[in-house]
DNA sequence: TCGATTGTCTAGCAGTGCTAGGATCCGGTC
DNA sequence: GACCGGATCCTAGCACTGCTAGACAATCGA
C-alpha cells in the first residue's frame, strides 16, 4: 500500500468524521446549531478543510441525506420482512417509517425538509434514494389495488406518511393520537 | 378623533405594511430573500422600526402565516360551497387546498414549514389557524364513515394533502401526475 | 415658546457561510 | 543527510445575517 493509497484512506475517513459530527450535531442540537465553524471545531481541524471535503454546507446536508436514505431503507425493508401478509406488512412498514422520522429528525429533516442540493425523482437521483422508494414500492406495490399504477400508490402512500411525520413532529398534530391515525390511513388506503 | 387615534391608525397602517411587504418579497425571492435590511428597505425605514412592530423576524412570519391562514379557510369553503355531493365536495376541497399551496407557496411555508412562533392544536392556538382547520372539518367530517372520529380523519387528510403539496413543491414528486395522485387519494380516503 | 416625550436613525455587536493567501509539513531526489 | 517542490492546513478577512444601544430630531401639551 502506497503512501497515496494512504492518504486516500485517511481522507476518507476524515470525510466520514465530518459527516457523522455533523449528524451527531444536528440530532443533538438541531440543523440550526450545525455551523461550518462549530462542526470544524468538533472536528478538531479548521473550517476551510470542510470545504476541501464538500463545496458548503448544502453538501454536508445532502451526505447526511444519503445516509439516511439507505437507513430508511433498511428499516422499512427489515420491518416489512418481519411480517407475513400484505396488510400486516403495510402497517409495520409505516410504523417503521413513522418510527424512524420521530426516532431521527434530523436525519428525517435532511432528506425531506432541507435543501441537501439532491436530485429526486429523476434520472441522475443518487442511488440511495431511489432504493428508499424502491423499498416502499416493494411492499406498497401489493396493496394497490387493480388498475392502480404501483408507482403512483406509492407516492400518495409515501406523501400521506411525511405529512403525518412532519405535521406531527412540528407540533401541527397531538402526538398522543399518532397510532390511531396511522390504523385509519392504512385502512383507507391499502386495498388488501 | 384625537391625535392618538390617527397615530395609531397610521401604526397599523404600517404593520400592515410589513406584513405585506414580507409577504411580496418571500413570493418573489423566497424567504432566505427576506432579510431585516431589505425588508426595512422596501417600507422606507430603518431596521429598528420593523422591532418596534414585531419582537423579531419569527413574529413577522408568524402574522403572514395567519394571514394567510384566513385565506386558505376561504378558498377551501368557496371551492366546498361552490359544489353538491360529499365526494365531489371534498374532490374541490382538495384541489382547492393543493392549488393555494402551489399558488403561495411563501405563505404555505409560512404555516407550516417556517417557524413563525404560533401554537397548533392547543388551547392558545391563534383563532385563523383553529378556523382554517373548521373550515376542513366542515367538509371532511362527512365522509370520514361510520364510528370514525371526524377530528381525527380530517387529520389525515390533512396530513395527507400536506405531504403531496410538500413532496410536489419540493420537487420530491414529478408534478405531471398531481391530479392522477389527488384523485386516487380522495377515493381512498373519503367514505361516500 | 418651552420642556418632555415619542419616534426614528446611525452605528455597532456577535454570529453566519465561505475564501484568499501565507505558513508548514512531508515525500521524493540528489 | 540535505534540500526542493508540492500538497495540506490555518489565520485572517469578506460580506452578509438578526438584533440592539444610544444619539438625535420631530412632535405634542402646557
Amino acid at each position: 500500500m502506497s503512501v497515496q493509497e494512504r492518504k486516500e484512506r485517511e481522507r476518507a475517513a476524515r470525510e466520514r468524521l465530518i459527516v457523522a459530527t455533523a449528524r451527531e450535531l444536528a440530532e443533538q442540537q438541531g440543523w440550526d446549531a450545525v455551523t461550518t465553524r462549530r462542526l470544524a471545531e468538533r472536528i478538531e481541524y479548521s473550517q476551510p478543510v470542510l470545504y476541501s471535503h464538500f463545496r458548503g454546507k448544502r453538501e454536508i446536508i445532502g451526505a447526511v441525506a444519503l445516509q439516511g436514505a439507505a437507513e430508511l431503507a433498511a428499516a422499512v425493508r427489515a420491518a416489512a420482512s418481519a411480517v407475513d401478509g400484505p396488510r400486516a406488512r403495510v402497517t409495520a412498514l409505516a410504523r417503521a417509517y413513522l418510527d424512524f422520522a420521530e426516532r431521527n429528525p434530523a436525519v428525517y429533516d435532511a432528506l425531506f425538509q432541507l435543501d441537501g442540493g439532491l436530485a429526486y425523482a429523476q434520472e441522475d437521483t443518487p442511488e440511495p434514494l431511489k432504493d428508499a422508494f424502491a423499498a416502499l414500492l416493494e411492499s406498497l406495490g401489493e396493496v394497490a389495488g387493480d388498475g392502480v399504477h404501483p408507482g403512483l400508490f406509492t407516492e400518495v402512500f409515501w406523501a400521506s406518511l411525511h405529512g403525518l411525520a412532519t405535521l406531527t413532529r412540528a407540533g401541527r398534530l397531538p402526538p398522543e393520537d399518532a397510532e390511531r391515525r396511522l390504523e385509519l390511513l392504512v385502512g383507507r388506503l391499502a386495498v388488501v
